[in-house]
DNA sequence: CTGTTTACCTGGGGGC
DNA sequence: TGCCCCCAGGTAAACA
């Protein structure tokens, strides 16, 4: 599951391997993921190159030298590889994008095709995250704005923080993890929320992003990054998927409950 | 407007 | 061995 660290985590190792690099050829196998279709997609990367990659929340923005730009959503399962050129693709392999003079391409997998791409003009990135109703990014939002819309809302914390309008990046594994790190209960609603409980949220968002950015990411299923590489973040997970261990603070067992739809993972102790 | 539920997909695991 | 069912979760769309 690919959130904010992850993302980055991608973003740094394409930067390194493929940018300003000529795309020669393109090769689409499943089509649906593409916005507005797969020809548009082909015609517009052919004879261009990728000059910058920018991140907000979970989206990434591969901006080309011909002023349009891809945004590109790994939802649950997909990946950005960059492969050997000769390397067989598999079938989950949706997408190829082949360099000139270079050895390797870029490949798109993602085994239960979420993932989407869309192309759009550079000069309208923001344009499409206002549209989208995306939040501030999880790295730059600050406190006032942060504690102003906790406050008006009545569901689960947890369910806040997945709330990609309220704030982009973070995904069902880093919404637990702020939780257990500020002692907050992941089913109390915003509204309700002392501001010292929400001062202890908030304080817990950005270092813990960046501890996981540090780490390269988390590996639990699918995700590995642009060079095919796990992350380490999972051997510090505190309370995703901890279910039946000990709390790292009191040792309590950590308890599994469903919130919002979402498995939620929390010490019953330390999370009231 | 708000918040909740469902659809989109596939693979893995449990029950039998 | 194999079939059925459920689960995993990010987002958009449908719904209340």
């Amino acid at each position: 599951m690919p959130e904010l660290p992850e993302v980055e985590t991608i973003i740094r190792g394409l930067k390194q391997q493929i940018l300003n690099l000529i795309i020669v050829d393109v090769k689409i196998y499943y089509k649906p993921m593409i916005k507005p279709s797969a020809i548009i997609l082909r015609k517009t990367l052919v004879a261009a190159s990728i000059i910058n990659i920018l991140r907000h929340g979970k989206y990434m923005f591969l901006s080309l030298s011909n002023q349009m730009t891809l945004v590109w959503h790994l939802r649950m399962t997909g990946q950005l590889l960059v492969v050997e050129k000769n390397k067989a693709i598999d079938k989950h392999t949706h997408i190829e994008i082949i360099f000139k003079d270079h050895d390797k391409k870029l490949i798109y997998r993602d085994i239960r095709k979420f993932g989407t791409c869309e192309i759009i003009k550079t000069s309208s990135i923001k344009e499409y995250i206002e549209n989208h109703h995306l939040g501030q990014d999880s790295l730059e939002i600050d406190y006032n704005s942060f504690k102003s819309l906790i406050k008006k809302k009545k569901k689960p914390i947890k369910s806040i923080l997945l709330d990609q309008t309220v704030l982009a990046g973070i995904g069902n594994i880093y919404a637990d993890e702020i939780l257990i790190r500020a002692s907050v209960f992941p089913l109390k609603h915003g509204y309700k929320l002392k501001d010292n409980e929400i001062q202890a949220i908030f304080k817990e968002i950005k270092p813990t992003l960046q501890a996981a950015i540090i780490k390269k990411g988390t590996s639990f299923s699918d995700y590995i990054n642009s060079i095919g590489q796990k992350g380490k973040f999972q051997l510090h997970l505190r309370a995703y998927q901890q279910q039946g261990k000990p709390c790292f603070r009191c040792k309590s067992i950590i308890k599994k409950i469903k919130v919002g739809g979402r498995g939620t993972y929390y010490c019953p102790n330390c999370q009231k």
